[in-house]
RNA sequence: GCGCCAGUAGCUCAGUUGGAUAGAGCAACAGCCUUCUAAGCUGUGGGUCGGGGGUUCGAUUCCCUCCUGGCGCGCCA
């Protein structure tokens, strides 16, 4: 049990005795005045309907009541409409470092998944081109996303849907054959819907290497064949720099090789939920919340893409996974309703909402004052890894994170390649860094800080014990990021508690301290470092000991 | 026309699931380096939380409605 748990509890014992239901669940919040003190609960006003008394009334009683000895507070009183602020020693608050210095990388995991399996499917890019920035943002989200519910206990699959069938691929080998065929002497024709990019006259150059016999292209199976593996590769280098790795790579033409694709069909046709409608195959999946009924087979006889799309879903609950988490740009929406409904369809036992869905917004890079326009078919491009290039992977992985992803995001280029002030990456692992330095310096062996014996009430200048409740808070905080899938929490969390850090480290100072007090600090020192640097390492940005 | 998302300080955005006087960074102004990193710190000013209704002890948060912007609404993926 902790201090938290024996405050509600001793709080619900008062509240039995002045007359109140057994069965309540005082919440208990951090005021966001420090002046209100170190915990504020609203449970008088909670009962003044109940027990028909005024809230402040309810709530000199309940203090009255309490056992503040038990709760392990130092002093309780009313304010406002009817809050009850509790303060705690400086002692008992601080003693909760010593947690931290246990817990060590494991300071902020939860138990919540209880081990279940959770799939996160993300980037999923054609392999058409190179991974721009909405791909980028993709990445930094489905990865943190990840390490977020791996933290709380979930066994976590990162995977890669790779869309290797179907016309977009198709248009990728004629655009290479075309420009093969230029290279060959004769008149530029790109196809309707090909793709213009410099990396099509490569990856061209490559195959004209390779196949010095075919230098027009005939070949066309050939010509998809390397222009896919190629485009592959790039993708994977992409992904390395910026420091993504998956698990598993789904291959969207193994649902056909499989039978899976066909078998989805037969499975819907059983459950008796398609109809036919001029010579084309329909799915009723109005009857499962979607606005309009579907086309699954064309009439030309292919599918849409879809039937391979609930094929992949199948395959998600078939092999076990808890949950399925997407996360995609928020113009793939129209998707989100007819993947469940056809999951519903089949009537298999897979959850309503299943699978979830995280949907980002997109992403405008700013540079110079001017936006970067992003157009993969007419050939100007801003990839992943031009940012990489340009402002370090550490930096285009807080900045595509720090924006909830409901909100369009302006990737401001100037901003993240700065090395200042400005720059909020920068900032916390500055942070971090002072917190090593002091260590460092003072050449004081950090594995030997362990929080035992020692006097925590000397932490007691407001600066330190705001940033002690802050470092106590993280378990909890990290535990409602991940329910929400929500990385940018963490990001806007560090930021706060980086600035404390900041403020703190200027207003007490650690090493030439008397013993107690430097002790005591260096104490705090640690625990701060080990929750900015498990905080980094959620949002895959590194902790730097020095800068 | 319908659906989803957004609208909060001059700019970019948070807001701990309905709490107390709505916050941060940048920009502006004024200060701080013989002591652990000045890539930093301290202070000042800045608001009709898009508008209007409703729900209740209490609304930036929940409901309705209107306005503005983005995305989607294909037998494309």
């Amino acid at each position: 049990m902790n201090g938290l748990d024996s405050l509600r509890a001793a709080l619900v014992r008062a509240a039995v005795q002045i007359g109140a239901p057994a069965d309540i669940a005082p919440v208990l919040e951090r005021p966001r005045d420090p002046a209100h003190g170190d915990w504020a609960t609203n449970v008088a006003m909670t009962l003044a309907k109940p027990l028909g008394k005024k809230p402040r009334e309810i709530a000199d009683a309940l203090i009255a009541a309490l056992d503040t000895k038990a709760a392990g507070v130092s002093e309780a009183s009313v304010a406002g409409p009817g809050f009850i602020n509790f303060r705690l020693s400086t002692a008992d608050l601080a003693s909760g470092i010593a947690r931290i210095l246990q817990s060590g990388e494991q300071w902020g995991k939860g138990t919540g998944g209880n081990g279940r399996a959770a799939m996160v499917e993300f980037v999923s890019a054609n392999p058409t081109g190179p991974l721009h920035v909405g791909h980028g943002r993709q990445a930094a989200l489905g990865d943190s996303i990840s390490s977020l519910l791996a933290s709380q206990g979930w066994k976590v699959t990162r995977e890669f849907y790779y869309n290797d069938a179907g016309v977009q691929i198709a248009n990728l080998a004629l655009s290479v054959q075309a420009r093969l065929r230029e290279r060959a002497g004769d008149a530029l024709v790109i196809p309707e819907g090909g793709y213009h990019g410099d990396y099509i006259r490569e990856i061209a150059e490559r195959y004209a290497a390779e196949f010095p016999n075919d230098p027009r292209g005939e070949q066309l199976e050939q010509v998809r064949q390397v222009a896919v593996r190629e485009l592959r590769k790039e993708q994977d280098l992409d992904l390395r720099a910026f420091g993504v790795q998956f698990d598993n790579y789904y291959l969207e033409s193994s649902l056909y090789t499989d039978g899976l694709v066909d078998k989805t069909v037969s499975g819907l046709q059983k459950t008796g939920h398609t109809f036919e409608d001029d010579g084309a195959l329909f799915l009723r999946t109005t009857s499962f919340g979607d606005d309009k009924d579907r086309v699954m087979r064309k009439r030309d006889g292919t599918f849409t893409y879809f039937v391979p799309d609930v094929a992949y879903h199948v395959t998600k609950f078939e092999r076990g996974f808890t949950r399925a988490i997407n996360v995609q740009g928020a113009d793939h929406h129209g998707t989100t309703a007819r993947v469940r409904a056809g999951l519903q369809a089949l009537d298999m036992g897979v959850p309503k909402g299943y699978p979830e869905y995280v949907l980002h917004q997109m992403v405008t890079v700013m540079k110079s004052g001017e936006e970067v326009k992003i157009s993969k078919r007419a050939g100007s491009y801003v990839t992943v890894r031009d940012l990489i290039d340009e402002v370090g992977r550490d930096a285009v992985r807080y900045f595509f994170l720090m924006r909830k992803g409901d909100s369009q995001l302006v990737f401001d280029v100037d901003l993240a390649r700065s090395q200042s002030e400005e720059n909020p990456v920068y900032y916390i692992q500055m942070a971090h860094a002072r917190l090593c330095g002091i260590f460092r310096v003072g050449e004081v062996d950090a594995t030997r800080v362990t929080g035992e014996g020692l006097d925590w009430s000397v932490l007691d200048t407001p600066e330190e014990r705001e940033l002690v409740k802050a470092l106590l808070d993280w378990p909890a905080f990290v535990a409602t990021a991940a329910e929400n899938l929500e990385p940018h929490r963490v990001a806007n969390w560090l930021l706060e508690t980086a600035r404390m850090v900041h403020t703190w480290y200027h207003k007490c100072h650690v090493l030439g301290e008397p013993e107690p007090i430097m002790q005591a600090r260096l104490a705090l020192a640690k625990a701060a470092r080990i929750t900015l640097a498990n905080g980094l390492g959620l949002l895959g940005i590194s902790a730097p000991e020095r800068m």
